[in-house]
DNA sequence: GATATATAGATAAAATATCATATATATTTT
DNA sequence: AAAATATATATGATATTTTATCTATATATC
């Protein structure tokens, strides 16, 4: 992500980055976000059987923690895997996408990121 | 750690590690260890200024997490970073050992683990 | 007004720290 | 040698803190 002046800032965006992963729902969002590429929220809600509020305080976690990036248009929100993503992130991702877990069915409402 | 025969036991193998990762005391013992290689509970308790009971919770979690050995040998028991580590702990340690936090020195009363 | 997203408030669930106690082993005393 | 004591570790119970979910509402755009 970034370099880091002190030692405080350092451990925190550490947790912040493995409080992140210590979450089901938040690793099969990175999981389907990471399959599938850039999405809405809607889409997520769309996919997934989870109510909007869920979705959206999840995804929150997920970019305030360094792994997602968001663009907006007109009201939709675009959310991908951030790049470039810092080495512990990237080899997180990759250990999630490495596991065999099932995901939903893409139910895609939103129209393609293309920005 | 251990191949998965299903997808429940991986994610529950992922989430174990990183909930292990998600907490500022563990990721000190962590680095500690590491560094200082194996040592008790108390020599824990003497480096650090915490709780004997603190420590030994801690401890259990990092090593039910896979983290940690232990080697008993008398009332001594020799916590050391478990050996071999798969791919995304090793990463993990190689992150936390790259984290530039401060140490409390290390204040050893057990004899030098031999076993 | 309808849609997409964000967030506040309330509640439930999970994690942590502390105090107290249990267990096992080692050492000292008698 | 047996009993008592000390040491190292683990764990049960409780209070506190943190996190997750849901309901409801707010904000912004079409």
């Amino acid at each position: 992500m970034e370099k880091f002046i002190n030692e405080q800032e350092a451990l925190e965006d550490f947790l912040k980055t493995t409080g992140a992963l210590y979450d089901e729902t938040r690793v099969q969002l990175l999981k389907f976000i990471d399959k599938h590429g850039a999405m809405c929220i809607c889409d997520l809600q769309n996919s997934f059987n989870m109510l909007q509020s869920r979705l959206s305080r999840h995804i929150k976690i997920l970019k305030d923690s360094g792994f997602l990036s968001i663009k907006k248009d007109g009201r939709w929100s675009y959310y991908s895997i951030r790049t470039p993503l810092d080495r512990f992130r990237l080899q997180a991702i990759e250990e999630i996408r490495a596991l065999p877990i099932s995901l939903p069915e893409l139910k895609k409402i939103s129209s393609d990121c293309e920005i």
